[in-house]
DNA sequence: TCCAACCATATAACGACGATATACGCCGAG
DNA sequence: CTCGGCGTATATCGTCGTTATATGGTTGGA
């Protein structure tokens, strides 16, 4: 049996790595508490540093399996929006993992993470694609990513700070938002008749020269005001 | 001279740290090249973690001196934009030092950090004061930080990377446009008008079942016709 | 003036760490 | 049966952060 003890040792590491911090496990403990000694351990993973990167990656490959699976969805949008989600979610499930990969400065060498800004960077083609890209897919990605690791350390750190909720949601859909053009439906414009005509009244009052006589003017308020209040229509979602 | 050794040895560690790795610069190699022992730095610092966090606060005391130093401009929009370009500035100079601060997970345990994160609290609260701010100053804070650290971590891990050039303005943009309103002084919204009222043209067209009389919908079609193709007065800038 | 208390620094060492040179046993191929 | 290679164990290295103990230099009071 030539991968037994390797995945037993991968096992009893990512089980120590889940209950402490990534410096407190040392090559010792993993040792003892996987029945081995320290050559064998060195045999199969040649360092520490081998045998947390090969940890790291088998979290980072169910991850990236479990992205995989669902495959990519009808609008690469959604894909975005559930692969920042899944992103966080992995960070909050595997702590030590997510900042041994993308706590210090070496997140770019890790093959896995490199894996990932592919995905991220397929996404951004098939929406430029589209014409729904306000950039290159190559700044958006750098862009998308780096506020996604820094929320997701954020959350990582202090996961229960009240100041913290939706904060992953919030990020997501300001940076988003200036990255992909949100183009809506006619039926969510048609609710949005009563916002736009407030949106003109206001500009209307602010203009002090507008081009129409005092009568015309009394009349467009009017007008106005009555789609103003005109109550939306079926606010669902 | 009470303080001469103590911030001879935190000159030394700085200038180590310039050249080298955290994890690489040891007790021994400080003790080195402060010419001293392990025990006076001990008796200085306590621990090697103090030792770090005295030389990261001292930077840090310089980076927030220089903040405070042109003091709180005219509008509170400019101090957050100046100084999430400071705060990125600064990693980029001190990279050691940030990683050590921000990398990992106990960022918030840093006074210093704590202490730029009150600055930022209170750029927001002076914004919320004059209406300007989409959320609560509590919840934007985390916005802007979380972004603005992930954002300088993934500069810092490759400063040269083409992918990266604007990116700290690219992620910076995004985020301050989620959570600050942008309010166009008074001539930009009369230059507005037409396009204001093109909108609601459009969005009246779409929507299929408006609360007017064919009449009444008539006249303010034509209203905002007029107003539409109104040239706009002064394209400057 | 002398002494005691104190502070800063030095000597020497401890325990734990990551890592390794060497040796032992097992097991299939000849 | 033997023999080479692979996996594992023994024992150890050098370095790390840290500290118990001791020493010198300064200072305030008797």
């Amino acid at each position: 049996m030539v991968g037994s003890t390797r995945q037993h040792i991968l096992d009893v590491t990512a089980d120590l790595l889940r209950s402490t911090d990534v410096e407190s496990v040392s090559i010792r403990d993993v040792c003892q508490a996987a029945g081995i000694t320290a050559p064998t351990l060195y045999h199969h993973f040649g360092d520490k540093r081998g045998l947390l990167e090969a940890v790291a990656a088998e979290g980072f490959a169910r991850y990236l399996a479990e992205k995989h699976a669902d495959g990519p969805s009808e609008d690469p949008f959604d894909d975005l929006v559930t692969g920042w989600d899944r992103h966080v979610r992995f960070g909050l499930t595997h702590p030590a993992f997510y900042v041994l990969m993308y706590g210090g400065t070496r997140s770019h060498e890790h093959p896995s993470a490199q894996e990932g800004l592919r995905v991220l960077h397929g996404m951004l083609v098939r929406l430029a694609e589209q014409g729904r890209l306000l950039t290159t897919p190559e700044e958006a990605v750098p862009t998308i990513h780096s506020a996604c690791v820094g929320t997701t350390l954020a959350l990582v750190a202090a996961p229960d700070a009240p100041a913290h909720a939706d904060l992953s949601r919030r990020v997501r859909d300001a940076v988003l938002a200036a990255v992909v053009k949100q183009e809506q439906p006619a039926e969510q414009r048609t609710e949005a008749l009563p916002g736009t005509a407030r949106a003109l009244l206001a500009t209307l009052s602010a203009h002090q020269d507008p081009p129409l006589s005092p009568g015309e003017k009394l009349l467009l308020t009017e007008l106005l005001s009555r789609l103003a209040s005109t109550p939306a229509p079926g606010q669902a979602s």
